[in-house]
DNA sequence: AAGTGGTCTAGACCACTCA
DNA sequence: GAGTGGTCTAGACCACTTG
C-alpha cells in the first residue's frame, strides 16, 4: 500500500511511470516478457486491480503486448508494424510504406529559429539534421530534411544506419515515443525537388511538417518531407 | 447476473450495446444525464465493476461524458467540439474550420459504381448526393461532393439545412457515429473547380476522399472534397 | 450533507497457451 | 495441468459538485 496523501496522482499512474521507467532504461528488454500481473502487484505493492489497469494504459500506450495465456511482452518499436505505424503513405493496394533510405549528410549545428519553434529549444541548442530521400519500387517518392535535438540522442554517432528511423533511435536512447502530429499542405515542385522527385517542375507536391513527441510530450524530432503522390496516397483514420 | 453461456460476448460488452442502443433509439437525449452507475448497475443486473467498464468504453467512443461529483452526461454530436473533429483542416492560428456552407442541389439516385465500392452497396441502392461549397471569411476554400445511403437516412427530407453536417444528420436518424477514413492526394485545379474556389487553373489542391462509417463499421457516408490550401493547412494527429 | 464519479482492494472463476 | 491474462464481483473509501 502506498503511501497516500491528499494531492498524489492515483497509484495506477505512479505504477505506469514506474513500469515505463524500467522499459526506457531498459531494465527490460524489447521482445521479453515481463513479471506475470499477481507478481508486480506484489513487488509494488499494490492490488492485482490496479497493476491490471496500469498495465492497460501502457498497452494504449504501445509500451507492452499482453496475449491471454502467454504473458505480458515488452514491445519491440523497431519491429516493422510499430515503426511503421507514423508512415501514413500508401501504396495502390493500400499498404504502408517507409521506402529504401538514400541517406545523404548528416550535420550538427546549433538550432534555427524554425527548429526552436518546432523542437521548443533555446537559440544555442544543437542538433543533428539529417537529408535523405526514400524510394519505393526504386522510384524516389519523397525528400526529407529532418532535425533532431543532440541533448536527447547521445548515442545517434554509434549507431550505424539508424539516423533515418526516428523510431528506433529513440528506442536506442532510451525514449519512450509517444504520437506525431504531421501539418500537411500542397506546393507546387520546385526545380530541386523535382530532379529529386523526378517529375516535371511544378508538378503538385504534398508538403509535411511533421513534429515527433516522446511519450512525455517532449518533440523528438522535427521533418520535412515533400512527396510525389501521384503513385501513392495519405491515409488518415480520424476517430 | 446475465446468463453465462460457453460462447457468449463478455457482459461489459452486452450492457455497452444495450446503453448504447438506448441513446441511438433516443430513450436517452443528447445532453440529459443518464442514471448513475449503482442504478444502471442494478437495473443490468451486473456488478458496479461491469457497468463502470461499460461507461469507460461508452466514454472513449465520444457517446457519453462522465464528470466526477456531477454525473453522466449523453454526448450531444451536433456541439462544436464533437461536429468539428471530422474536420481535419485548420486556419493559420490552427483553429478547425466547418465553414459557412452555401448549399448545391440535393438529388437521388441509384448508386454508382463508386459509391457501391465506397458505401458497400448494391448496385441498385439509392443514395442521396449533396454539392456544397464551403467558405471561411467569405472565401471558399473546399467544394464538395457527398453521398449517403438513403436507406440510412429515412428523416434527411425532414431536417432543414443539415445535409451537409453528416454527424447531426446521424444523431437525428439514429445512427452512432465511428470514424473517419481519409485518403489524402493532390493534383491541379480543374477549370471548374479553380472558377469555384477562386484561383487560378492547375492551382496545386488538396484532394480528400473521406468514408464516414458507424460505429458498427458502416459506411454512413462518402464524400470528395477539393480543398485550397493556401491560406490553411491540413493537421493529423497520429499516435 | 447528499449524491456523483474515480480509485483501490481482495478475491473467484473463465479462457487461452504451452509443455 | 500449470501458468497466464480476461472477466466479474462486492464492497470501501476518496474527490468533486451542488443545493
Amino acid at each position: 500500500m502506498a503511501s497516500s496523501g491528499l494531492l498524489t496522482r492515483p497509484l495506477y499512474l505512479q505504477v505506469r511511470d514506474a513500469l515505463a521507467a524500467r522499459i526506457a532504461n531498459g531494465g527490460w528488454k524489447p521482445g521479453k516478457p515481463i513479471p506475470n500481473e499477481l507478481d508486480l502487484a506484489r513487488e509494488y505493492g499494490v492490488s492485482s486491480g490496479t497493476m491490471r489497469k496500469a498495465l492497460d494504459l501502457m498497452e494504449g500506450e504501445r509500451l507492452v503486448t499482453r496475449q491471454q495465456g502467454r504473458g505480458t511482452f515488452v514491445n519491440d518499436q523497431t519491429s516493422e508494424e510499430l515503426s511503421l505505424r507514423f508512415s501514413a503513405i500508401r501504396d495502390a493496394s493500400g499498404g504502408r510504406i517507409a521506402g529504401q533510405v538514400e541517406l545523404g549528410e548528416i550535420t550538427e549545428g546549433t538550432a534555427n529559429e524554425l527548429e526552436c519553434a518546432r523542437l521548443r529549444l533555446q537559440a544555442h541548442d544543437h542538433v543533428y539534421r539529417v537529408h535523405c530521400t526514400r524510394l519505393h519500387e526504386d522510384r524516389p517518392f519523397m525528400v526529407e530534411e529532418a532535425s533532431m535535438p543532440a541533448a536527447l540522442f547521445p548515442r545517434l554517432r554509434e549507431i550505424n544506419g539508424f539516423p533515418h528511423q526516428i523510431v528506433a533511435l529513440a528506442q536506442k536512447n532510451g525514449i519512450l515515443v509517444g504520437k506525431a502530429e504531421e501539418r500537411i499542405s500542397v506546393c507546387a515542385a520546385t526545380p530541386a525537388v523535382a530532379e529529386a522527385l523526378r517529375v516535371a517542375p511544378s508538378t503538385p507536391i504534398l508538403a509535411l511538417d511533421r513534429v515527433m513527441l516522446a511519450l512525455d510530450g517532449r518533440p523528438i524530432e522535427w521533418r520535412l518531407g515533400q512527396c510525389n503522390l501521384t503513385a501513392h496516397h495519405y491515409l488518415v483514420e480520424i476517430s
